[in-house]
DNA sequence: GTCTATATGCGGATAGAC
DNA sequence: GTCTATCCGCATATAGAC
């Protein structure tokens, strides 16, 4: 046989998460996949049936980063706390990846919400935010959180705060979904510390 | 004279922001606007330098819109009601100009924000949130609600929003904002109307 | 399984005719 | 002031050789 096995679908993966988070979600090119593996683009066929399912990769494989940052402080059981760090943690990943962030939310990715990927990213807001509130699925507490976090996440890296140095509106958005949600709280006893306040 | 005079910067920003529109932020292109125009890309070059220039100016032109947008609400007396008409009018101007509103937040368009047109977008909801707290200058409590907006409007075009529907979090996430900032205002007695809650 | 070669298209930008 | 003609580059995708 002239030719060895270099590449796999996983390989592939990997190298476009890469250029994602090097190249500021600009467009990716099959081409540019493709030199970073040592390989010429027609080869990526045989594993992707074009740009669109590669795309799609990246995006579920961005979730389940997410996810994957996430996870480890879902287990904290003081609701206060455990709510506090998902929001560090979410923005954490979105600082530090921005790239590969931002590309979950823009283009024609959206299947990838439907996926498992998308659908564990949700649950952990959503435990977290429910577990504050005291509501089982308090959807609506949880987009108000989703919301906040994502815009202030664009935001900073879009630079629209100023040089006035934007620091106080993290805790304070914070500090108000959560005060608002243990106001009407539905276990009111449980969570009402009254030290220590948000910190982003 | 051979040619006629068939062009403007004003025809050209004009047609620039229309294909904006159209095309859901995509790239805009010299040759689409104008083929648009009835002309050949190469005389766009005598009215801007190069592709950049003029997408400095569809940024621009989309902040100075915007504003258009909150200016009207401006002028409410009550400030709750002119902070809750203020982010209506801009979830309005997301909704229905949603290409051209996110074509703000995305690429190399930064320098958008230290133009004219941007301060006077961010001095609408400066003002609008600090006449509700109180407090001058309230940069905090504005990016904060601003960090809310961008990112309920990012969330509901891309479709986060599962079927559930998240009809509840905009009014839940505006509250908790006017009830917190109402609860730290330095002038506590003038804007605590108990009747009136946010509607989205 | 990977290659070369190629078809096809879109994009920005410039030179020089009219 | 607008045109044609052109250069150059990058992109997706396919056919067929090796």
């Amino acid at each position: 046989m002239a030719y060895q096995t270099l590449l796999s679908a996983d390989a592939i993966l990997s190298a476009a998460v890469q250029l994602v988070e090097r190249g500021e979600a600009d467009g990716l090119s099959l081409r540019a996949v493709a030199a970073s593996l040592g390989v010429k683009a027609p080869s990526l066929y045989r594993y992707f049936q074009d740009k669109g399912a590669l795309e799609l990769a990246v995006a579920e494989e961005a979730l389940r980063r997410m996810h994957g940052e996430l996870e480890p402080v879902s287990a904290l059981p003081e609701p206060r706390d455990r709510l506090l760090a998902t929001a560090n943690a979410y923005l954490r990943f979105a600082r530090e990846h921005y790239a590969l962030y931002s590309y979950v939310f823009q283009g024609r990715v959206r299947e990838a919400y439907d996926s498992n990927e998308g659908k564990a990213v949700w649950k952990m807001l959503l435990e977290a935010v429910s577990g504050l509130s005291g509501k089982p699925d308090d959807t609506a507490s949880t987009v108000a959180i989703w919301s906040f976090l994502h815009g202030y996440a664009t935001l900073e890296y879009a630079g629209g705060f100023g040089a006035s140095g934007p620091r106080g509106a993290l805790e304070l958005g914070l500090n108000s979904f959560i005060t608002h949600s243990e106001h009407t709280s539905l276990q009111p006893g449980r969570s009402s510390r009254k030290t220590g306040r948000a910190r982003g």
